[in-house]
Formats: C-alpha cells, sequence, structure tokens
DNA sequence: ATCCGAATCTGGAACGTTCCAGATTCGTTT
DNA sequence: AAACGAATCTGGAACGTTCCAGATTCGGAT
C-alpha cells in the first residue's frame, strides 16, 4: 500500500487509521490522514468485504424502475438502510423473470447483507436459493410463501373495503370494480370489493370487468364497464382508474358530478390526472423501512419467517363525489 | 473450496471449469458442474474482482429514481450493457448533492468497471475525481465540463426552436415560454424560445415567466402567464406544461381549441394527461445505450475528452391545434 | 520399448484488505 | 535503576478467486 510507504508506517496501522479505530496516536494518524488524501487513496471495498465476510451493502432488486409504487417503496428501504449505514444498491430485472434471476444472483455473488425484493415476479426456486445465502425480504404479496423468505404486503381485502364502503358512504349504490390480472394482489381486492358489497346488502349491484395484463386491454374493459352505467367504479389500480376518467371523458360523464372514480396505490399519477383521483393507499416508506428492519432481524439471529400485513388508508381527492340525485 | 473437493480436482481446475474455459476434459467438467449444483455453489464476485482488477459491473448513479426521464435513459444503459455482459448496478443519490457523491465513491470503491451518471447534479470535484479511477460518462448538460468525463445532452435550443416553430406553423403568433430554472438546460431552451421567436419575426410576442424550482411556484407562474392571453405555450418540461393544462381548465380555458400546449422530455406523463400532450423527446434510449459505448471506448484506451450533443425531436399529440380564428 | 507433443491437471503466488498475536516504546511506579 | 503496564505499532495469516508455470498423463509415431 502506498500509502503505508508515505507515512513511514505498517499497512495494518493505515487500515486502522482510516478506519478511525483507536490505538493509533494522534500525530501518525494525521500523518496517515495526510499521506492517504494525498494520494487520493481509496479503500478497496471488494478486498475488505472480502476479508470481513460482509460488505454493509444492502441489496434492492426491482421489477420495473418505472413504476412509481416500487420506487418509493425504496425510499422507504434507503431511508432505513441510511440510518443503519447500510448502503443500497439496487438491480433491475426489467419486468423479465430471467432478467430478475440473474440480477439476484448477480447481488448474492457480490455478497450483499441481505436483500429487499420490490416485485413479487421473483422465480420461487430462485428465491429460496437466495434466502440460504442472505437474508431475503420481500416486499409485495407473492403467489405463496417460500420458506425463508419474509414478506411484506398490504391488506387489499382491507384497503378494498376501504375505497367501496367510501362510495357507499357518500350515498353510491351502483358501485362497479374494474378487475385485474389474475395476480394474488388483484385477486384480493376483487374478493374485498364483492365482500364488502355483501355486506352493505348491494350484492345485487356487483358488476366486475376484467382488465387483462397487456395495457392495450384496460379502455376496452373500462367501455365495457360504464355501459352498465354505475355512479361509482372502484378500480384495481391508479392506471386502470385513468382508464375509466378517460374513458367517461370521451363519453361526456363528468366526474365527479356523474360517476365518482377510486383508485390503488397512490402513486403519482392519482395527483396528477384531473380530477385528482381518490385512492388506497398502501404505506410505501414503513414497508420500506420494515424491509430492512426485517432483513437486520435475519442478521442477528432470527430463523422463523416473518410475514407483516399492513393496513392501507383512503386518500380521498377529488374524483369522488355524492351520485347525483335522480330526477 | 469445498466443489474441489467434492469433485476430487484442485480448486484451479473447479475455477477453470465453471468458467466454461477449455482444456478441461470433457468428463471432468462434468462431475465439476454437477457437484456445484449439488452444493449449491456461486463464485465470489469479490474475490473475483480482486484478483481480475475488473469487475464487469458498470455502475449507474441516479439523482432521483421517480423521475421517468432518468429510468427511461437507464432503460438504454441496460439494453447495451446488456450486449456487452456487463452487469449494471444502480446507486440512488435522492436529489441531494452530499448522498450523491456518497454514492459515487460507494461505487468507486466497489472497482465498477465504469461509471454512467444520470445527473447533472454531482460535485465536480468528486466527479473530476471518479474519473480518475473509472471511465465516467454523464448524461446531461452540466454547468461546465470536467475535465476527464465525458458527457451526452440533447441540443436543447433545437428542441426548443422545434416547439416554437410547431406552433407557429399552426398559426400561433402570440406564443408565451413558462421558463424554468437557472440550470443550463433550462436556460437553453429559453434562449432557442428567444431566438426562434426572433428568426420568426416574433420577437414582439415573446413572454416569459419563469417557475422556481419549487413545484409550488408552477401553478402561480402557469397563472400569470395565462393572463396575457397567449394562443400558445411551450413549456420548459412536461410537469410545468401540465401546470398550464390544470391552470387553463381551472380558468375554462379549452385545450387545444383555445390554448395549444407544448412541453419538453416527453415523459409518461405526457401519454397520461388529458388532452395527451405533444412534447419534444430527447432520445433516451439512444443516450443510453451511447453513454455505455463511451465508456467502452475510455476501457479500451480512449483519452481525449468527448461531448456528444444529440438532436431531440417533436411528439405531436393532441394538446396543439390550430388557433381559434378570431371573431 | 521409447520418445514426443498435446491434453489435462496441479500448486503456489497474487489481489488489497482486516485481524490478531506479539513486538516495541515510553512514562510511571516501586 | 528496575519493573511494569499501557499505548502504539508490526508482520504474517486469511479471505476466495484467477493466473501461470510447470507436472502428469496418454495416445500414437518411431
Amino acid at each position: 500500500m502506498d500509502v503505508a510507504a508515505a507515512a513511514g508506517v505498517s499497512k495494518s496501522l493505515v487500515s486502522l487509521a482510516l478506519r478511525g479505530g483507536d490505538g493509533v496516536s494522534a500525530a501518525t494518524s494525521a500523518r496517515i490522514l495526510a499521506a492517504a488524501e494525498r494520494l487520493g487513496y481509496r479503500s478497496n471495498a471488494l478486498a475488505r468485504g472480502l476479508v470481513q465476510g460482509r460488505t454493509m451493502i444492502l441489496g434492492v432488486l426491482l421489477t420495473d424502475l418505472a413504476n412509481p409504487y416500487h420506487t418509493e417503496v425504496v425510499a422507504g428501504v434507503e431511508e432505513s438502510a441510511d440510518a443503519r449505514g447500510l448502503t443500497v444498491l439496487m438491480a433491475h430485472g426489467r419486468r423479465d423473470r430471467a432478467r430478475l434471476t440473474h440480477q439476484l444472483d448477480a447481488l448474492l455473488q457480490l455478497n450483499v447483507d441481505g436483500v429487499v425484493v420490490v416485485s413479487s415476479w421473483v422465480e420461487p426456486d430462485a428465491l429460496a436459493d437466495a434466502a440460504r445465502r442472505a437474508p431475503v425480504v420481500m416486499v409485495g404479496r407473492p403467489e405463496r410463501f417460500t420458506p425463508g423468505v419474509d414478506t411484506i404486503a398490504n391488506d387489499d381485502r382491507a384497503g378494498a373495503e376501504a375505497a367501496v364502503r367510501h362510495l357507499a358512504g357518500l350515498g353510491h349504490e351502483r358501485i362497479a370494480h374494474l378487475a385485474g390480472s389474475r395476480r394474488p394482489a388483484s385477486r384480493a381486492r376483487q374478493e374485498g370489493y364483492r365482500e364488502a358489497m355483501a355486506s352493505l346488502g348491494l350484492e345485487g349491484r356487483v358488476a366486475v370487468r376484467e382488465v387483462g395484463d397487456d395495457p392495450c386491454g384496460r379502455e376496452g374493459a373500462a367501455e365495457a364497464l360504464l355501459a352498465a352505467r354505475p355512479t361509482g367504479v372502484f378500480a384495481v389500480n391508479d392506471l386502470a382508474a385513468l382508464a375509466v376518467l378517460d374513458q367517461a371523458h370521451a363519453e361526456g360523464i363528468a366526474v365527479p358530478d356523474e360517476l365518482s372514480v377510486v383508485g390503488y396505490d397512490n402513486t403519482s399519477l392519482a395527483d396528477t390526472v384531473r380530477p385528482r383521483l381518490t385512492s388506497v393507499d398502501q404505506p410505501r416508506l414503513v414497508m420500506g423501512g420494515l424491509a430492512v428492519e426485517m432483513v437486520v432481524e435475519r442478521l442477528s439471529g432470527r430463523s422463523e419467517d416473518r410475514h407483516e400485513v399492513l393496513t392501507p388508508s383512503l386518500v380521498i381527492r377529488a374524483s369522488t363525489a355524492r351520485p347525483a340525485t335522480k330526477g
């Protein structure tokens, strides 16, 4: 190590001084720091990680960078990781299962101290494999639990119920649901909708239309949904809600005067579209923070799996109002 | 290495076989692969990076994860990196200069093979420092060039001019500009606007209003801008254009019938708001790809700095039309 | 049988750190 | 003056790979 020679001490002492360890005299320490500064020295994280067996890096695996839902979870992760001195590095799967597996592998090969998976798309085998090498916490609702992998999800049923009750509370009865794909979160939201309708004595008014996973299907589904002339719509997510808003606009239906719309996820979209969208909000920051906490718990010995379900809240904006009085 | 013992060969041969190198007999190779598979062996990227002096990791430094402009540049980076066998890892500065510097440092300590900085916010000193340790390419328009750091930007003047000429071509004369902050890109767009107006003989119609960097200022600025009753507005970016759309809606001004609006960046917003926004499109995928190319060039010896400026194009949507005929 | 070269395999050095056991220095106490 | 202990410093092992020079094996030509 050049710095050692420049400061006239051993490499061990340089290492110690740069880490701020004690047992180094003030004078020597100053000399070492000066030499390091002068030579533009930077410690090598590879070597450090190799010898220490840990890297202080928290890996975050993302399915979709462009998804504002994901990025806000990441914000929560970062905040919490910062507070614990962990550095966050992100790997991106780009909505592709194979790439997701590959990127997860890349993180593990780097010996990250833990992985937060923000996605429910990862191959369960890859996940199980990963959990054997490092703590893995998944934020999202998986098809089924993978042993060794902790999960954090929001209560989709409760969120759906809150949306429906909000509409019913305003006086709506013809409340339709624009449903999502077959994925667990979508299914749970649909179940929540049906249950809430039933418990409100509105089972006769249940009307569901599914949009596929492909974005193109959304408009058609919205059109079909509105054909039944509901006064309120609960959409599986904000993007689906946007399709409803657009379709309503195209048909000359005023929102919220003639139609109330509720979305899910409270993405930036909800605060962007006109009218601003009432939406179910998952506590994403909290979820991200909790994920880090769970990784740290694993690092300090917890071995039972933990599956946390958080309660979402409804953010009321301008897209919902009392239904127009008839006649 | 356990795999070596299990397969009854030396660690060197295991290493060779797993890398797919030749000089390993088919039988032995199969035995080694089987043993590795069985033991769940994964090579350690830290050790590999340490001995090879390169990591095959391309670091991406982001200012703002939530910014769809940034994420699409990243998509371009990823595509190009994939094709070259580089793994992309992202570090996130969260709009904070100190954190950006810190994250840049973290990437360098990991011995990444190169860094693509998607941001024009990074401390120039930190950038210069980084460039001494690895190739650094910045996507964005910096205050000034940092020696050793390549840059890729779009031609903001040309983009602004295209926007103004589009409006003028439709018959607009009262074309106002909602300008951005003092940052170089914003300034260049404003200059492009003024120049285009001048060269169209419309210097008398120039009307500029600046929004500060804080989001709250946008509405007020949009209101003030519309007070002058322009028939066309060129906004510094899509978010500013959205403020104009909202303000127009609030005042009962129909877009595009009574007011045409053009944004900049062609973010997902442009394809989300109503009416869909005409916007200047930077070739973000190309820019990302080019960034990787420039990193690779540096790795294979280029030493002169390269500063690339790409030409943006206009994407015409529903927010622009001929002005209403008077009377 | 002998030799030769190609194919296959091995052992140790190296990468840049941290860690640890011990060496050295120095001021204080006896 | 001797002894002691604390403070300060050093040297080598270790981490898990790759790399390289050389060792071993093997089939075939002489």
